[in-house]
RNA sequence: GGGUCUAUAGCUCAGUCGGCUAGAGCGUCUGGUUUACACCCAGAAGGUCGUAGGUUCGAGUCCUACUGGACCCACCA
């Protein structure tokens, strides 16, 4: 024999994917199906070790695009490495600190170079990492994000929108972390409830005649505060409107104005304004003209505009030195504990700073508002369909994007700015040089890079080679997006409106959302937790095939859910059985076997082709619908109860090579998405047929034998009720008689092959324990006091189906009911009543027979 | 503050158009060396489907409110 006693996973794994990638598996090549399947890996961080979401992101893609393979489409899945700009700076900048270096020992192009080998040397290890994850991807169409055709195509859409006037460069307030020098798109900013306090403080009118109190959880910012504001309708304010109050701790005046924004409600309903460093508060100034005085500079320090004193503080020191000299003067009327959210790096946890800066700005209210078309016109179908209301929620109220990143490790942005005129900003896709010389004059290049996500959101018609090859033709838009909720806004959403404004079209038909994996006890994986499962350990103690099953198997798309290791163990389990079931048929249909077509000759023959045809269909039909739980538990039961519990026991007694070995192929490939290395490594040891079973076709089982496969059923009935009486009344040695049952007579040694009775005999009158559940008249010889003790059971089951024969009862005599319900529904219920009257029969005779036996040994 | 998801067996979850006697895996209990597999076989127990209303002939499924859990967005001076 051939195939060893248990599945060793890693005895095949490497040899079987070699194989894969060696005879072109996973070139998309039409195997007779013309439609085209498309798929594009999220790419994972080139720099990184793949963690378990990758393993179930991957696995799920897999399982799509090795389905639609075997259905004979041209499937393609592209995959890639993202070099992941902040999150990989911030990973480069820790080792250069712990060099003892900084970045600024370095100019911006050498520390570009640095990180580009820093990334080399990693990039190897993530993607041996996803081919031991089985991911069936086409290699040789490999994309980095920082491909060249990726900067390219950045660069156009960044000129396109330039003079589409989608793009401009604006003096925002951005999110700013202090910490790392750069600045951070809203989403990428945590906010945190913080303990705090609240300061009162007056401001004196100039005129002498009182003051105005403000509250404030920044008191530090009141050194660049340049108005006052109140509601319109604040009655208590009204008279002040206008006025102008002096700025304690400055020398300044600034004026009381009125504005919408205000609430009255809160704190004393007049709110200092200071717009450098706060977005409500620059909004109000750019209604009403304010100054803008900078008091907070890059580095988090007080500037030069602020009072001398002050100057060169830390915003914390500041604010301390501030409310001091405040309680000095008398100015600070009261403080209050006070909790409130404030802004977080997502990476080091540094308070965000709101500073104002130059960045480059998408203008995104027309790139949202063709998306929103595209979802709302069902162009783009979501899994789970709450991700679309959600996308689209975020879309009716984006806000423009900051597209400028202050790091070196990105996609220049292709920008020079006059050296002579600050206005006066070109576009310039040679980023390779510091500055240009154009008509006498000099421009410098913006040292900004672009945000990942600008790149990345065209990623779908980028990697296939948009606009002229033909890839792009063929695999665009792609079928499925499949990626993690985390990312719906920022990566999908900007996909979408990307890829409309490029290419006029959306860049997927699907979008199918996965959610966190998360630990044993349903807490979110963390390096500082501790509680982070890698797929490698995984793989190396139960293989590839058992993890993918085991992230996917009990899993809804969208929802977060928990690893499991007993699922992994469940998987792993289930690939042994398949490895054993065909070790069973390999012993039956040694080698030189040759498949040829199943001719049924027995009911269990009829019956186990029954279960394939209908089971293919479920999973196929489970498949197309993103069902991959039910698809997976529908292969598990296929194999497991079907195939090994019956139909290999049976085969035992009975045996049907041909059929035997049909049904193994066939579970072969339908387990083949889910578990790819274990059903290939039995196809090729079997060597039955030359192709691989990677591009095998998918079974198409068209004759039903649903009426044939009826007779079998019966004889699950019969062989279930005496398992269940043996077990229940501890049966050993028993026998089973029947008189005028043809059925039973032609089935008398299988059914005691399958329970364990001595023997079957034809008799013509007799007494024992009858069967009562399957209906045929046959009774095993049984002890009067085995059958005292079912007596019990046997009118405890007896009342159950009373009570629910008076609710099939009720149900038919209830006239609304027979007119409102369909036709069909009613029918049934009158069959289930019969059914029903029919086995309650049978209890009855039952339960009168054995108290007449029992009273006549009495 | 706005929004989404979620509550079903001891545990983790299925349950798609409302039409069952509500399912699976694990765990538990009982019994098993049966010519693939103890990573196994046979059998069993275990549920007022979060609570309270409503719609309907009929609700785990639809509606409303409440309670618990998770998450997202916005952000309060």
């Amino acid at each position: 024999m051939s195939l060893p006693k248990i599945y060793e996973p890693h005895a095949y794994e490497s040899d079987v994917y070699q194989a894969w990638e060696k005879s072109e598996a996973f070139l998309p090549k039409n195997r007779g199906d013309h439609r085209a399947f498309s798929l594009v890996m999220p790419p994972p961080n080139a720099n990184g070790n793949l963690h378990i979401g990758h393993a179930l992101t991957n696995a799920i893609q897999d399982v799509m695009v090795r389905f639609e393979r075997m259905r004979g489409k041209a499937s393609l899945y592209l995959p890639g490495a993202d070099h992941a700009g902040f999150e990989t700076w911030v990973v480069y900048e820790k080792q250069l600190t712990a060099q003892g270096k900084t970045r600024f020992d370095f100019s911006r192009s050498e520390l570009y170079s640095q990180v580009w080998n820093f990334v080399e040397q990693n990039k190897e290890d993530m993607l041996a990492q996803l081919r031991e994850l089985g991911a069936s991807c086409d290699w040789s169409r490999f994309t980095y994000t920082l491909d060249e055709k990726v900067v390219a195509t950045a660069y156009e859409t960044f000129n396109k929108m330039w003079k589409d006037e989608l793009i401009y460069r604006g003096e925002r307030i951005v999110n700013y972390c202090t910490n790392h020098g750069t600045s951070f798109s809203d989403i990428e900013v945590v906010y945190k409830s913080d303990k705090s306090k609240l300061w009162y403080i007056d401001y004196p009118l100039s005129d002498g005649s009182g003051s105005i109190q403000v509250a404030t959880t920044r008191p530090e910012t009141m050194l660049g505060d340049t108005a006052v504001a109140v509601h319109p309708k604040d009655e208590r304010y009204k008279k002040l409107v206008g006025k102008m109050v002096r700025l304690p701790l400055c020398d300044r005046e600034i004026p009381i104005i009125e504005d919408e924004a205000i609430d009255p409600e809160f704190g004393t309903g007049a709110v200092k304004v200071t717009p450098a460093h706060d977005p409500n508060d620059y909004d109000i100034a750019s209604r009403h003209n304010l100054e803008f005085v900078r008091i907070i500079d890059f580095e988090g320090k007080i500037t030069d505009l602020a009072p001398k004193r002050f100057q060169g503080q830390s915003v914390e020191e500041a604010r301390e030195h501030v409310v001091t000299a405040l309680k000095k003067e008398g100015a600070l009327a009261k403080e209050e504990d006070y909790e409130h959210s404030v802004g977080h790096c997502y990476k080091c946890d540094s308070v965000i700073e709101p500073l104002l800066k130059d960045q480059w700005f998408v203008k995104m209210a027309p790139l949202a508002k063709k998306a929103i078309e595209a979802i709302k016109n069902k162009d783009i179908s979501f899994f789970p369909k709450s991700k679309g209301s959600q996308l689209l929620r975020y879309l009716e109220n984006i806000r423009d994007w900051n597209i400028s990143r202050q790091i070196a490790w990105g996609i220049p942005i292709p920008a020079y700015q006059n050296a002579d005129d600050p206005n006066d900003w070109i576009f310039n896709s040679d980023v390779g040089q510091e500055t240009l010389e154009i008509d006498g004059k000099t421009y410098k290049r913006d040292p900004d890079v672009f945000d990942t996500w600008f790149s990345s959101g065209q990623w779908p018609f980028v990697t296939l080679g948009y606009p002229k090859s033909s890839d792009y033709k063929h695999f665009y838009p792609l079928s499925v997006m499949e990626t993690g909720g985390e990312i719906l806004f920022q990566w999908v959403g900007r996909m979408i409106m990307l890829g409309l404004y490029i290419t006029k079209n959306v860049p997927f038909k699907d979008v199918y959302i996965h959610g966190y994996v998360l630990d044993e006890h349903g807490a979110k994986m963390s390096k500082s937790k501790g509680n982070v499962i890698a797929p490698k350990e995984i793989i190396k103690e139960y293989g590839s095939d058992a993890l993918r099953m085991g992230l996917i198997a009990g899993r809804s798309a969208g929802l977060n859910q928990g690893f499991s290791t007993a699922k992994i163990v469940g998987a792993r389990n289930f690939c042994n059985k398949l490895w054993n079931a065909a070790r069973f048929v390999e012993s039956q249909c040694p080698e030189g076997y040759k498949l040829s077509k199943p001719h049924p000759k027995t009911m269990v023959d009829y019956w186990m082709l029954e279960q394939l045809r209908v089971k293919a269909q479920t999973i196929t039909q489970k498949l197309e619908n993103y069902q991959f739980t039910e698809a997976y538990e529908t292969i598990y039961h296929l194999l497991w109860d079907d195939f090994a519990d019956w139909y290999i026991e049976v085969s035992k007694h009975q045996l049907n090579k041909d059929v035997l070995a049909f049904g193994l192929i066939n579970i072969l490939k339908l387990a083949h998405p889910f578990a790819p290395f274990v059903t290939e490594s039995i196809w090729r040891t079997l060597a039955w047929e030359k192709d691989m079973l990677i591009i095998n076709g998918w079974p198409q089982l068209k004759y039903s034998y649903e009426k044939e496969s009826k007779d079998f059923s019966r004889i699950q009935d019969v062989v279930s009720e005496i398992r269940y009486l043996r077990s229940q009344l501890h049966l050993t040695e028993n026998n089973l008689y029947y008189k005028d049952s043809p059925f039973i007579k032609a089935n008398a040694d299988l059914i005691v092959a399958l329970t364990g009775l001595l023997g079957c005999h034809e008799v013509s009158s007799g007494h024992g324990l009858h069967l009562t559940r399957a209906n045929v008249d046959a009774w095993i010889d049984v002890e009067e006091n085995a059958m005292r003790d079912y007596l019990i059971k046997l009118l405890e089951e007896r009342d159950a189906h009373m009570e629910e024969l008076k609710i099939l009862e009720t149900r038919l005599e209830n006239k609304s009911y027979l007119k409102s319900a369909p036709h069909h529904i009613v029918e049934e219920t009158r069959t289930k009543l019969a059914e029903k009257k029919n086995l309650i029969e049978r209890f009855k005779d039952e339960v009168d027979f054995i108290e007449i036996s029992l009273k006549r040994y009495l």
